[in-house]
DNA sequence: ATTCATAATTATGGATTCAAAATTAAGTTT
DNA sequence: AAACTTAATTTTGAATCCATAATTATGAAT
């Protein structure tokens, strides 16, 4: 009942948000067409906020207008992950060097607190996944850009699209506590180029084990 | 006529680049409200296509929704642009070391002639900065990374809303044109470490002559 | 005259309608 | 039966319409 008695958020960034998930999760196919007739009865709203949304994707890239023969779902390619990911390693390592040079120690703690969590979990790779995001998100907080945080996340939502689940790889979630340890260790030492080239690392594993 | 009879672009798409223009000329100022039905009426269309306008401008953060008040010009901070200023840095930078490590003769030779024509200009600041832009974007398009691409002329867009148009200041001109030489001459002997430190230094002066 | 309450006006968010383009189906010719 | 035309249907892009929220104007009370 909240989410309507007190909507303070518009219904096309609603819309946008269902329709990211729904691309996540295949529900909508890279490649495919979106119907937006079938799509807006589904929903029991009409075309509007909904082509709205369908625009405000399309500027992600997770969605690619075609004149006159409306909206499809971007097709993201082995390249196209390659190449976002050099990005969000290349922001991601300076926010850690950033971090590293100018966090206080309570906010270094925190990290060190998402991190124990990551290690103890017992809950499969569902909620490590989100753990994880967690590390990532407030390690970026604390590097005080929102602009960066911005560029993270619409990089970020280009990759969902595409993910191959690469967490479920034998050894890859031992493999990432351990490199977000190095992380975190450089992160407490104050030690900034340390810590740029550890998120290096800890994405150049993460693409190889997407291939 | 060409712009209607051939019209193979999305309405939305150029009444949005129309409203960039507007807010970069400070016609629409920051923090200024947005009057839907005034401009609506002004282009002759519809509250339609220039509200899907203004959803892009928001997801680019030109412009600011707020639910049930409308669309206003986003304010760009001296925070904000310090911020940008620091991603376009980094970004550029890394494309630029990129692009010594494995452009080919040829494409470089391409950014020289660019260059060049900087260093010639004599038809002041307005076509300076036509071409060192062109200079920028062909050594991002080198590259070869779209989303980089894409990210980056994001990130301008949010700094020209902003611009206090620095390059008119005394000698800014004359040092950028002496920056870019630097970039050029890592990048033709293939020097990526130098490319990237050249191009930070380059930024770093834009910035500080923008404050 | 200032504050408060109420009415009139205006703007927003979303639904509906409509013309034109694209696609599909049907019918005709070879 | 295959290829070509033409008609019917579907879908898009954009204009118009409408209910509700927000703002402004008006008037009453202190």
């Amino acid at each position: 009942m909240t989410e309507l008695a007190l909507k303070q958020r518009a219904l096309y960034l609603d819309v946008a948000e269902l329709l990211r998930q729904r691309i996540y999760n295949r529900e909508l196919a890279p490649g495919s067409w979106i119907d937006e007739l079938r799509i807006a009865e589904d929903l029991g709203i009409s075309r509007t906020p909904l082509r709205e949304a369908l625009k405000v994707l399309a500027s992600e890239g997770l969605v690619t207008m075609k004149v006159r023969r409306g909206a499809y779902v971007t097709e993201v390619s082995q390249t196209d992950l390659a190449q976002v990911y050099h990005l969000l390693a290349l922001l991601e390592a300076d926010a850690a060097s950033v971090v590293a040079a100018k966090a206080t120690a309570s906010e270094k703690a925190e990290l060190a607190v998402l991190h124990q969590r990551l290690t103890e979990n017992q809950d499969g790779p569902r909620e490590f996944f989100a753990v994880n995001e967690a590390f990532h998100m407030r390690l970026l907080e604390l590097a005080d850009n929102r602009w960066r945080i911005q560029v993270v996340n619409d990089l970020r939502k280009v990759m969902k699209v595409n993910r191959q689940s690469s967490l479920f790889k034998s050894g890859r979630i031992q493999a990432s506590i351990d490199e977000h340890a190095a992380i975190l260790a450089a992160l407490q030492n104050n030690q900034a180029a340390e810590a740029q080239a550890a998120m290096q690392k800890h994405f150049a594993n993460g693409l190889a084990a997407a291939n």
